[in-house]
DNA sequence: GATGAATGAGTCTTCATTCAT
DNA sequence: GATGAATGAAGACTCATTCAT
């Protein structure tokens, strides 16, 4: 089976070669040697070296966002949603730790064009978490002052974060679960409608802050 | 005065190049001319290439380190520690985007010793926030389960996602000052002592926290 | 087929090009122009530069012990084996004039790691000499007192200097068998017409020496 | 006094220095060094890297060939004039190993330019050979056959590859004036014991030769 | 389709030489 | 004269890509 699918061969290849020494610092060849194929044969499928790591992005991406997609369809309940999110997120990585690299460190790298490319399909997965505060703050869960678009990247922010940890260091300090639960909780408890223990309260400087907070 | 600072100028150069073109597609040729200076003047500076990279971010990290805790000696308050580190985080993003981005961008990547080697001095920036947090667990504060080790990686990650936007993005949807206030807030809100409304229904071990969901 | 040997055309371009410019003023890029092919190939058959010269010597000086050895094994007669060393030695040199300049030539220098290794090969080349002396006294031909060890470098010396001559000069103002013949007559005959006036009188030091020369 | 004569100075760190790692690997940084002196000093006494060479041949040849010249005036018998030379020059390579190696190795290569200026200087001190043999046949002392253009070169070439046994090898196995004393010997009487069997029987060119060979 | 030998453009780095001080 | 920082030309070597088989 796996004989045939040089496509699949060569990609797996790429995300180990370019997981263990960064996408610069690989060898055509050394993915070739990796794939059990002829080096020209990986230009029978790709355009050229930067076109597997787009390639790779694209198809292992999508197979994330609908992973995703799919668990989060279990419920309602925007704040499940956000653990469940995270749960997901680190789970994915410590699985593909490879492929999880690539994508945190490989990707932000490279030219403008990766850039604005990565960015593009990386959008549709950030939307994901906008929308679940959006949908939650429609449902009078969350803080109608929270900006959707801050704490999409805030907390993929922090997962992502969280998950060059499992990357780059082998050893295991926290689990999966114990850092998205937290993770989660840091900021769910933080953006409910709630009242909120006043941090302001300390600073003499700014009183009209005083009022904001005495509002919620 | 700049005239003879070839060692600066080289740095502000490199840093420049670097950050416009990224590591491996820059020159030295480049990073010369832009310097004003001769391609093997660079090397009675800097002993290759790669030196140049882990020379930015020594001269250039510790800078920021001693910036940022000079910042928070002006208070006690943990809580505004964490909007001041936040704030500090993302202003120095938007004074030094090319410094940022390479941060960023370009010490992900390369080999595995820069990895470490970034590790240990990135330590030192990450330690400055589980060092509050500890410090407001000490005080009654914050909650004791918060996980100083997971919460400076989620903090950190959340304000490091929010600046590549700056970096990446010319067009300032939010300004600094909003984005530090919602993070800090995200975060603060959440990891005080103060009760927690609900989210957990579904966790059963934490009955508790039923009675605040059943508030809304 | 020469076409086709590439290994064989690149050595062969490398004599040429050794031997007019010298090892280190010889560049990749001509030796590749002489062999018709692209720099690039060089690679494919040598590890660096330095490797071809080493190669060069290795091969090259193996076919002319295996040649000289060959020539020798026509006679029995120790008298005639050296002069039969003396004309194909100058004769292989003068049929092979790049291959005589960079044997003599460069390899003398370069690294002390090159001047031993050439040593180890090279004493293979002297031995023959200084077997065909030990021969020679074992059957009473020649003096006992003549050491093999200094003697196989003054005769392989002799002619060295004597090749240079070809080596460096076109004009040919002696013949290979002229040369060769009046080396070995020096070597094996001496040059004096009668007994020397006493060259050892002056010696008191050895007066059995004296005996000898009268011997004469 | 050796504080202020820069020019001897760099001299006598280019010869060891050059002796050291060869010509071509050798850099101006290290010779100024070596020489307790500024690079840029060194463009005051000599026009570039390669003046440095010649000049060490020039200056310390000439000493050579002087001392050498010197030394044989002190007796008229060619024979022994042959012998005093082997031994001078054998001295004079211990004496100088660094100067040695750089005349028998350096001067070999480098541009066709320095070997024939090399070889003018040089053949001043071999036709101090070719003098002695023409002084010797002249008082009838060799044999009149006996080429005196091939004598130098050979003599010469004898005692050269010998030195290089001083040189390369720092075991002596064999004292200067043991060597010096056989190479001239074999030289002046040859090797043979008695009259070869023969070994001109095949030449029959030359039936003269018979005579003298049977005449020792 | 598959191969892998061949290509040659591209770049880091070295180091002899210069020249302002 | 002396210095040594600065220069920049030059070249070995790499490696993505091609193409004849």
């Amino acid at each position: 089976m796996k004989v045939a699918d040089k496509h699949g061969r060569i990609i797996q290849a790429a995300i180990k070669v370019f997981a263990r020494n960064g996408f610069f610092n690989s060898r055509i060849a050394e993915i070739a040697k990796e794939a059990n194929v002829a080096d020209g044969t990986i230009y029978l499928y790709f355009n050229n070296k930067y076109d597997i790591l787009i390639t790779i992005f694209e198809e292992e991406m999508g197979k994330i966002i609908a992973s995703v997609k799919q668990e989060l369809s279990k419920t309602d309940n925007p704040c499940e949603k956000l653990e469940i999110f995270a749960l997901q997120h680190l789970s994915l990585v410590e699985k593909n730790k490879d492929l999880a690299e690539i994508i945190q460190v490989e990707l932000r790298q490279s030219s403008k064009f990766m850039k604005e490319y990565r960015n593009r399909k990386f959008a549709e997965y950030l939307q994901i978490i906008s929308n679940i505060v959006k949908e939650g703050q429609k449902k009078g869960l969350f803080r109608k002052d929270v900006m959707p678009g801050i704490f999409k990247r805030a907390y993929f922010g922090a997962l992502d974060e969280m998950s060059r940890f499992w990357v780059l260091s082998s050893k295991k300090k926290y689990g999966v679960k114990t850092a998205a639960r937290q993770i989660s909780h840091f900021f769910l408890n933080g953006i409910l409608e709630a009242p909120c223990p006043s941090p302001q309260k300390t600073k003499k400087k700014k009183p009209a802050k005083k009022t904001k907070s005495t509002k919620k």
